[in-house]
DNA sequence: AAAATAATTTAGTCTTGCCTAAATTATTAT
DNA sequence: ATAATAATTTAGGCAAGACTAAATTATTTT
């Protein structure tokens, strides 16, 4: 039986190793979960020592299978209880995260599947995240950015990158959710933004948007 | 914002306080929640300090008013959640407790009230147990238990008494269930054993069983 | 009303998880 | 290649929550 702290840590360089296939590094995780370095190195040495990650002294941690079967099934716990709120209590999405942050950490395997069963076995979290199955075993696709399309495709939304309740509230407020078509129409010159078309409207979003919305090619 | 033990430390005192109007003992908290009256000790202190109970050496503690209405909000979210886990999830009624302990910490105002209308308002959890309202007050009746009713009376099955996963199962191994309605056929002279009526069977249960089944005469 | 026993508190430790400041190692710039 | 800078680890502490053993207070027995 984990921590809470070590959970976190663990959760914490799984979602690290994905922009990077070197070793995380001692700050990177301090700053994701708000402590400092000198904390994160002694979690590491016990992580280790639980064969949980492999540490080398400078050189970061990298997840063993045993510490990314461990993190994706808290990952899995976090997803679902997300869905549950949306689906079943009406949350909105850009409320759920800090809830879930609690409820990832219940520990009852029978609990987690049938949670599962409850919610119809559901594929993805309101934000567009992957489920882990109940092993642990996720599929990650390679994802494709709005700001990556060119003058006149379209594609599917399917998540986002930052998944900031301010980044969210945002989506919310131009109608743009989950499964809406997107199509580029023009890009401004002086600042990149982009011109797209979404239903019938038509609106115009920053790079910096753009680049936080995951979509798929039509 | 309190830490899980003193919730814990909370609760106790508060089911505690149940069958004695006097201070809560040390040693009661202790067993309880199996800890160390020293360890008790020095967490009555703490919650003495936060104004949650009223704790004078040697002679235990007991909850002021604001203790009283944060242990109950916290019962709340443990009965709601336990109604959640036999309505919604079919668990069985032995198999919840432990999960509601957890769950009882989580921390959402929103989320305790969004669960509870999800849930259609409960007014009692699966064993019985009346839930408190939003503001943590809560109704209780005195309660009558199987083995205060004499021969020829029948009583409605309303909650238990001991609600562990062992008298549960025995429960339920004798299609005794919540809401069905029991009536006192005849009592063995040598034991005080309870002959009773149970829809269309009879059955004979022990004094120490028919002592945990709280009824509402009819 | 003492004496014996039981309950409770205090004193002193331990572990976990966190921190700051200092020392060490790695990386980058010159 | 060396020097400067940045990242990381080590050393030393602190608070929370638990424990054991010893001291103190309450309760029960005689
Ligand atoms: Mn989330
Ligand atoms: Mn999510
Ligand atoms: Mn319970
Ligand atoms: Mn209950």
């Amino acid at each position: 039986m984990l921590s809470l702290s070590e959970e976190n840590h663990l959760k914490s360089i799984f979602h690290l190793s994905l922009n990077s296939d070197s070793g995380v590094s001692t700050n990177s995780i301090a700053n994701n979960l708000n402590t400092k370095a000198s904390s994160v190195t002694e979690m590491l040495k016990k992580l280790s020592e639980k064969s949980l990650i492999v540490y080398i002294k400078y050189h970061g941690a990298q997840l063993t299978e045993l510490g990314r079967k461990t993190a994706l099934k808290i990952i899995r716990k976090h997803r679902l209880w997300e869905v549950f709120l949306v689906e079943k209590l009406d949350f909105k999405w850009d409320e759920v995260h800090e809830i879930a942050e609690q409820l990832e950490h219940i520990q009852s395997e029978k609990l987690t599947n049938k949670l599962d069963k409850f919610l119809n076995f559901p594929t993805h979290d309101p934000h567009g995240d992957p489920i882990p199955n109940p092993a642990g075993f996720i599929k990650i696709t390679p994802k494709l950015k709005l700001s990556d399309l060119g003058i006149g495709e379209t594609g599917k939304f399917v998540g986002v990158k930052d998944s900031s309740s301010a980044f969210l509230k945002y989506l919310d407020k131009r109608k743009i959710s989950l499964g809406c078509n997107i199509k580029v129409l023009h890009q401004e010159e002086f600042d990149q933004s982009l011109h797209i078309g979404l239903d019938d409207t038509n609106l115009t979003i920053s790079v910096k948007s753009a680049s936080n919305l995951y979509i798929t090619k039509i």
